[in-house]
This record gives C-alpha cells, sequence and structure tokens, in this order.
DNA sequence: ACAAAAGTGTTCAAAGTACACCCATGT
DNA sequence: ACATGGGTGTACTTTGAACACTTTTGT
C-alpha cells in the first residue's frame, strides 16, 4: 500500500542507455543502431529501454544488452543520471546511462542484423540522438579513470589474450602510445596474469603468448593493500 | 503529445538523496534529519525530496540544499542512482544521490532547527533509513578520489582559510596524518593560492596566514595541460 | 634471406617520503 | 619565560620515462 505523501507525487518515466562497448584490431567499437519510434525516429542511437517495474536497473540493463548482443552476465558500471527537462523531445524520461564491456568473440552475428545495430568504432561516431554523445564522453573518460586503477579491460578481451593484444587495448583506451618494455614490465610485475603455453599466430609469424588474467591472484594483491595501475 | 510508444511503459517515483557535508574543527560533518513520514518515520535519514515534472535532477538538489541549509549556489556533483526494487518500503523509487559540498560559516542555525536536522561527524553517522549508508559510503569513496585530482575541498572552507586548516581538510577526507612540510610545498607550488596579509589568530597565538583559492590561475593551469593532485 | 612482430634491461630524471628545528605571540 | 601552534629545507628512496637490439618463423 503506497503511503499518503508518495501518492502525492509525481511519476516520470525512467530508462537506461546502455554504451556497449567492444575491442577489435586495435580499436574501441560501440554498437549503435537506428532509433525505431518517434521522436528521432531512425537517428542513430544507443541501446535503450524503459524500466520496469519487477526490474531493478542493473537487471533492466542486462535485458537490453542480451537483446542486442546475445551475451548474458556482462561487465556493466553506472555512468551517470541524465535529467534534464527537454532531453528526450517525446516526454520526461530519466534515463541512467551504464556502460558495458564485452568480448566481441561471444558477440552473435544474427543478434546484430535483426536490430539493425552495428559496431561503430568509438572514434568515428557521429551524431546521436538526445544527449547520447555526451553519455558517450562520460563513458570514455570513467573509462580511462577506471582502467587506469582496475583491472576491468580484460572484459573486453577473450579469456586467453596475448600482451600485444592487451597494450592496444589500453593505447586504444587513452588515444596514445605506449612503451611496449614499460607496459609488459609493469603489468607483468603485478603478477595477476598467467602465461600459457600456446601461442597465438594469428598476427606474426613468431606468434605471442597467450595469457589469462588471475581474478584470484589479483583479490589476494588487494588484501594485502597492493593496488592495480597502469 | 506523448509518443503512442512511451505511453505503453510504466512511471516510477524519482527522487534526490542529498549528502551535504560541512566542515569544522577538523573533522567532516553530515546533515542528517529525522525522517517525518512512513515509512521509518523517525529515523535518520539524509535530506531528500521528489523530482517534480518542471525541474531537473540538480533543480531538485538545489532546491532541497536551499530548503535545509539555507544556502544557494552549493557545489555539487552526482554520486549515483539506486534503483533496487525494494530500496524503499513505502513504493518503488528510484532515487538519484548528490552530494553538496558547503562551508559550514554560511549555514543557517536556525533552518537545521526547524526540520530537526542535525551535523553528525561523518565518522559517526549510524543507521540510516534505506540505502542511505551505502550512498554515504559511495560519497566517501568518490569524494577521496575527486579531491585528490581537483580542487574541490575549498567549497568546504570559507573563502579565507589558513594552510593547517586547508591541511586538515585533507585529513579528514582520507583518514589519515599528512606530513606538514610536504603538504605545503606541493599545494604551494602549484601557485593556485593566494596569500592573504591577515592572519587567523582564533586557533593559535602567532597566527596563521589567511589563503585564498585563486580559480584564474587555477583554470590557466588546466589550458596548460597541468593537473592538480594531492 | 628477409620481413614482421615478439620479446628483453639499463640508465636517467622526477616525484614522493621522511625528518627536526626555529619563530611569533598571548598569557 | 614558557607553552602553543606556525612556518621552513634537505637527503634519500621510489617510481616513471626513455631508449635499441635480438629472436622466431612463415614466406
Amino acid at each position: 500500500m503506497t503511503p499518503l505523501f508518495y501518492r502525492e507525487q509525481e511519476k516520470f518515466y525512467v530508462s537506461v542507455d546502455c554504451i556497449i562497448l567492444g575491442f577489435k584490431d586495435g580499436k574501441l567499437y560501440l554498437l549503435i543502431s537506428k532509433r525505431k519510434f518517434e521522436p528521432q525516429e531512425g537517428q542513430d542511437t544507443l541501446m535503450g529501454g524503459f524500466l520496469r517495474s519487477d526490474e531493478s536497473l542493473s537487471e533492466t540493463v542486462s535485458r537490453v544488452v542480451l537483446e542486442y548482443t546475445g551475451i548474458q552476465d556482462v561487465y556493466m558500471e553506472q555512468v551517470g543520471t541524465y535529467g534534464e527537462i527537454g532531453r528526450d523531445e517525446g516526454e520526461r524520461v530519466v534515463s541512467i546511462a551504464y556502460y558495458a564491456l564485452i568480448d566481441l568473440e561471444m558477440f552473435d552475428e544474427n543478434v546484430c542484423e535483426i536490430h539493425n545495430a552495428r559496431w561503430e568504432e568509438v572514434e568515428k561516431v557521429g551524431k546521436l540522438v538526445f544527449d547520447h554523445n555526451q553519455m558517450l564522453r562520460d563513458t570514455i573518460e570513467i573509462l580511462r579513470r577506471k582502467t587506469a586503477t582496475q583491472p576491468i579491460g580484460f572484459n573486453l578481451l577473450p579469456e586467453k589474450f596475448t600482451l600485444p593484444q592487451l597494450q592496444a587495448l589500453y593505447e586504444a583506451i587513452y588515444q596514445t602510445t605506449l612503451d611496449k618494455r614499460n607496459f609488459r614490465k609493469k603489468i607483468l610485475e603485478m603478477e595477476i596474469l598467467e602465461k600459457q603455453d600456446e601461442k597465438d599466430k594469428s598476427s606474426s609469424k613468431r606468434g605471442a603468448f597467450y595469457y589469462t588474467f588471475n581474478k584470484e591472484k589479483y583479490d589476494q594483491l588487494l588484501q594485502k593493500g597492493y593496488y592495480f595501475s597502469l
């Protein structure tokens, strides 16, 4: 039963917008699609969905991400909430932005086609509807800060990855180039990566060793007060 | 006119909760009050208010902060949005948390009494209603990160402040002690503080020189690519 | 044999950290 | 005169940044 005081209040549409990011060939990609209803039908947009009363916010995000990528259990973080009065021209909508990091190898191309969705290089994204460009900018800023201090970048890579791949990922996020030796030294001395016996020969003749991220070791480090930093 | 697709969606109560922080005598204080309606009437709570359709989120925060402190134009930042289904036992409410930093010297004691509000040491805050303790924890974490990289701490101090005061502020935020000489060296070499001729004699016989934060100088530094860091 | 990416250490500069004494003033 | 908090500089350690050559292997 709704308390009396609440009933005097106004209600609002609440949506989530998802900044779904993937990484491939040294570049960050954003999943965008054409908006399927008015206003701004046909324009490029982030993936979004309205909050339902039987869902928490993160459940709404999971639903949207699953719908557009076919992937479950993705890493996600809240970016912020956008509540300007006129931000959605259709109606007053308060939107909570989340970013999700996915491994593009898990991505289902068919799901993509169904929704007219496509992967666009983050650096080449054009005008999106409403304040979605702002959401993307805010995401990149958060991602840069967060990847520098927490090992979340691995969510954008397959379970097994090579150090050149990992370095390329950081270079794509920071939009800079890093020194190979310094990068390897720093990431390896944290001892959170496990070297595998196999090599990835897809990008060189010599091949690069695969590594995996060892979450247990990382958690142990945290216990001891060490911090991830790159 | 509301687009058709929107009309099929559910609407929700949207509120803001404000983590209003002040600084005095070397300690951080949080403004809390007794909840004035059910559920959990009489329990300690953050300051909050429901979003109205003629307000943006930050306008709602400003309204709430003004109502409980009598202060306008406060520094505020979004902390995050809390949308678990059962977080508010009364009804489904999506709440956006903001923290606000205020100069306690500007604070109007009368406003406080009217609302049964009081300042509680952050380190001694007990159980608050719903997920308000989580909001406070998230705020402190954000505040620590943010004050280390941006000059926002000054919002908690009067326009004129002393270096011992400023150091005590950082010590309260980080819950640590800092070396006096290192602290002064670092903050002064940024050249964003203006030394005044007057001294504050309230806390020592010798007196400590007042300083003011020079925002123009700070902005110039930003232009040149320098960053604030402590 | 050569092209192309993977892998490897050392030196130098900068920043952070630790540390102890004198100063000014009200009582 | 003394107690109290304000103010100051240097040495050492740690961290970050720059930098070039050898290895492997498919063609």
